[in-house]
DNA sequence: AGTCTCTAATGGAAGAAGGA
DNA sequence: TCCTTCTTCCATTAGAGACT
């Protein structure tokens, strides 16, 4: 799906890129392959597209063919636009992040961040308590990762941001929020999740953002050990859903959008519906040593 | 309840192709 | 070479809505 765009290329939008697929052009390397030939006009019949804006195009998609080669997630991120972003997912699965934070509220100027829980595909998951292990955060991030959110860019990274100051956050970032959107989807995470089908453990069902503040608040005045655990347990859930959604998400757009691509790009593996469940002592602890 | 980023719509300017 | 048409870019605006 990454090398299947030309629109990041200046002067190529929707129209010249659906020409491009058309003519038989449907990934980086067949645009380079006729860019091979030298022919200065080596795409013929398509409006729009002179000589000069070839040779950029071909410019351009070899510079970004060399950066996919080489994994360089940082440039290729400067090259698309953030919507576009999902498109780095099968390229740099490896280097996901999954995060999602909770705070006391979600008035930026009075809130704080009470819990971040990150979920690595190779690693446990973990999370960082305030209190404990906070302070932490920002060098789990270092390296040049994928981060993936929901409503991350207007919420979870703001506040983020907001409460390290100078930290340097991933330049890819996927919202899940507008990859739903684009793959149908309409609402909020705990919305779209039933609609897929996506299941939580019953011990945080049916919570939300609100009771997160409550059981933070629980934790912190009464020392309630319960209402932590619930709420990392909570926070955690949300944090490891992330990832089958994104796949099923893809798995939707790529349905929609690329159904000439012959290969899926999620195995049946990657497409289970079944809560992930880590039992949130275990975290806790973790996060306290 | 504030913040942020997204989509969508709009209009003017510019680049390019193609026909006359 | 001129004119028309198509496509894209860019800036602006408005509005929606999800996060805790």
């Amino acid at each position: 799906m990454l090398t299947s765009t030309f629109r990041h290329v200046k002067g190529v939008g929707p129209s010249r890129e659906r020409q491009l697929w058309l003519a038989g052009i449907r990934t980086w390397d067949d645009l380079l392959a006729s860019a091979a030939s030298g022919d200065p006009g080596f795409l013929p019949g398509i409006r729009g597209l002179s000589r000069k804006l070839q040779q950029r195009l071909a410019e351009e998609i070899a510079a970004d063919r060399q950066a996919l080669r080489r994994g360089d997630l940082e440039f290729l991120s400067t090259r698309l636009a953030r919507r576009e972003h999902w498109r780095f997912y099968s390229h740099f699965k490896e280097r996901a992040v999954f995060l999602d934070i909770e705070t006391t509220g979600t008035d930026p100027g009075s809130s704080r961040v009470t819990v971040v829980g990150v979920h690595h595909p190779d690693q446990d998951p973990m999370v960082f308590i305030d209190g404990y292990n906070l302070d932490d955060f920002p060098g789990y991030l270092e390296g040049d990762r994928l981060l993936v959110t929901f409503n991350g860019s207007s919420f979870d990274l703001p506040m983020l941001t907001r409460h390290f100051g100078a930290l340097r956050l991933p330049k890819a970032l996927i919202d899940l929020r507008w990859v739903a959107f684009r793959a149908g989807f309409k609402g909020s995470l705990k919305q779209i999740e039933r609609r897929v089908g996506i299941s939580r453990n019953h011990d945080v069902q049916g919570m939300d953002g609100s009771d997160a503040v409550m059981l933070w608040r629980n934790w912190v005045v009464n020392n309630d050990e319960r209402a932590l655990e619930l709420l990392v347990g909570y926070n955690i859930s949300d944090t490891m859903n992330l990832r089958p959604l994104l796949h099923i998400l893809l798995d939707r757009i790529h349905q929609r959008e690329f159904p000439w691509l012959e290969h899926r790009p999620f195995s049946e593996d990657d497409l289970v519906k079944e809560a992930f469940w880590v039992d949130p002592r275990e975290l806790i602890n973790r996060a306290r040593r």
